[in-house]
DNA sequence: TCTTCGAATTAGAATAATTCCAATTATTGC
DNA sequence: GCAATAATTGGAATTATTCTAATTCGAAGA
């Protein structure tokens, strides 16, 4: 498991050669450790001119190649703000987001303990949900 | 308030030459009623392509103008799945959305009685709900 | 009814996030 | 080291949506 401290997160060096079955080649160790840096939720463009800093060959479709790649292996989620450019979040425990409207910045929002999708939706017998996507608008305080 | 009874949506020319302040031109009332005629979430193509049939001349640039009116007027809702072209709702009472992935259709889905955001959102202090959007994914049933 | 003028429509071009492609390069298992 | 396989790369392609500039519409007043 890879830590989510906010002041620590792993150099590409640091992450391991596989997780969970998931080849780590040089470029996935590189935008892996750019999304786990930040918790901003990154778009792909962002990761890709971060990861550049270090790694200043790697290309865009490459980028997008690995994000897929840790995606699809759960290593980080996919974020979508109706039809914004996606965005990429390390948090992998259940949480949804609010975008403030007023800066663009995405926060995490956690579920409160113990609630379950069918207490609060009147969800059709037999269904059962394998993905689910909460996004959130608004303003902050007194913003 | 448009009716929204399964077996009896209005004709374009049933509807009104003005709706909540919203002028209600041809084309508007053409791209409404075809939003109101199906609750199977078309998206702007489709819409464009069954708003052909009745009006020919139409073009899909003001089919998007159109949806684009009628959402900001709060008529439609405009619906979001991950990177999926856009859709469109009609019912506008409060309810998400979950898509069977076996068919792709796309559902309605209501809140229990008197569940509030707050119930089930660590939402932080001062935030103000603007814009909510929930998308489910999954099978139903025995498919 | 005629005129005016802002708003709406239209066809087509432009945009931009993402995906695809074909060639090259890297890595793995022998 | 030598295939075989997988990943990376630059660039082209895709495609939903938006933009542009020209035309048409339509409400309101003369
Ligand atoms: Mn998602
Ligand atoms: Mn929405
Ligand atoms: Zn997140
Ligand atoms: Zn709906």
């Amino acid at each position: 498991m890879i830590s989510l401290d906010a002041n620590s997160s792993p150099t590409p060096e640091e992450l391991p050669p596989e997780i969970d079955g998931l080849r780590m080649t040089k470029q996935r160790r590189e935008v892996f450790s750019v999304v786990l840096a930040e918790r901003d939720h990154p778009t792909a463009n962002d990761v890709f001119s971060r990861s550049q800093k270090r790694m200043p060959t790697i290309s865009l479709a490459t980028v997008y190649n690995c994000l897929e790649a840790l995606v699809s292996h759960g290593l980080v989620r996919q974020v979508n703000f109706e039809r914004e450019p996606s965005r990429y979040c390390p948090n992998l425990s259940d949480h949804c987001h609010f975008q403030d409207q007023k800066t663009g910045t995405i926060h995490d929002v956690v579920f409160k303990e113990g609630v379950n999708l069918a207490d609060f939706l009147e969800l059709p017998q037999g269904t059962e949900v394998s993905h689910l996507e909460i996004s959130l608008k608004g303003r902050i305080g007194s913003n």
